[in-house]
DNA sequence: ACAATATTACGAAACTATTCGTAGAATGTT
DNA sequence: AACATTCTACGAATAGTTTCGTAATATTGT
């Protein structure tokens, strides 16, 4: 059963996602790069990737002395684990409704829209 | 500004949109009815909408002695809520990951993939 | 009127999430 | 070798979430 992230867990996760693997170092300048109102300090991010490798969300290879993370856990099943806890808690279970709010709420472009329509007639198409 | 609320706040929330308002032992009683296994205490649910109205997030009548209870956000304001932060902190910004997850992870039904196809067409339509 | 019951208010315990300081070990510099 | 820097490990402070016990007050039943 994967550990569902917290917020700052997720932050960590996107860059390790994006680069591969990478240090402490290098995901808290990473970190600090993006939002630099409030820089987080180092060992805010050693804290918490130790924390997350003991919860199984990140590996750690030890073999030099600057250890080197990655993510243990996909991006794809973070997403949907967080999917289907949303459309429990805040859509009664609707995914229609969530589709709806997604739409309205981001303003995608026309060739976005004509993408999801696309694999909505592939689904539709299969499920016939 | 809406003060984003917890999980337990949510399914209050839940209740309230669902039956408008209530008195502290009819949500309680609701809460309890859905998840049978490990019972939520009264004075727990008492707490809980006692921070929530607090917050802003319930107003209450206390003309009667039992306080009637109602939610003072729209659910639609939650839902909306909740779908920016997480295209933001699961998603990295994209609609089309969040809608593709949700078609995933819940499997509608032809008919209502049909009424999100619709939704689609007439938001292209819109778009041009 | 008295006892039982229901309701609110208050406070606090237990747990999780976030943040960082300090110590000690390893590495690099002069 | 001595010093400075970098890194990990550990512990702890703070804040937020969840949970309930107890006390005080109001209402109901006998």
């Amino acid at each position: 059963m994967i550990p569902k992230p917290t917020d700052a867990e997720l932050e960590i996760l996107q860059v390790l996602w994006k680069s591969g693997s990478a240090t402490v170092r290098e995901v808290n300048e990473a970190l600090n790069k993006q939002q630099g109102d409030d820089s987080i300090g180092y060992t805010t991010t050693l804290k918490f990737m130790q924390i997350m490798a003991d919860k199984g969300l990140l590996t750690r290879d030890e073999s030099q002395r600057s250890h080197i993370y990655s993510a243990s856990v996909r991006e794809n099943d973070v997403q949907s684990a967080f999917v289907s806890k949303m459309l429990n808690s805040v859509f009664r279970g609707s995914a229609m409704q969530l589709v709806v709010q997604a739409l309205g709420t981001s303003k995608p472009t026309n060739a976005e829209l004509k993408q999801i329509r696309a694999l909505l007639d592939e689904e539709i198409k299969n499920n016939q």
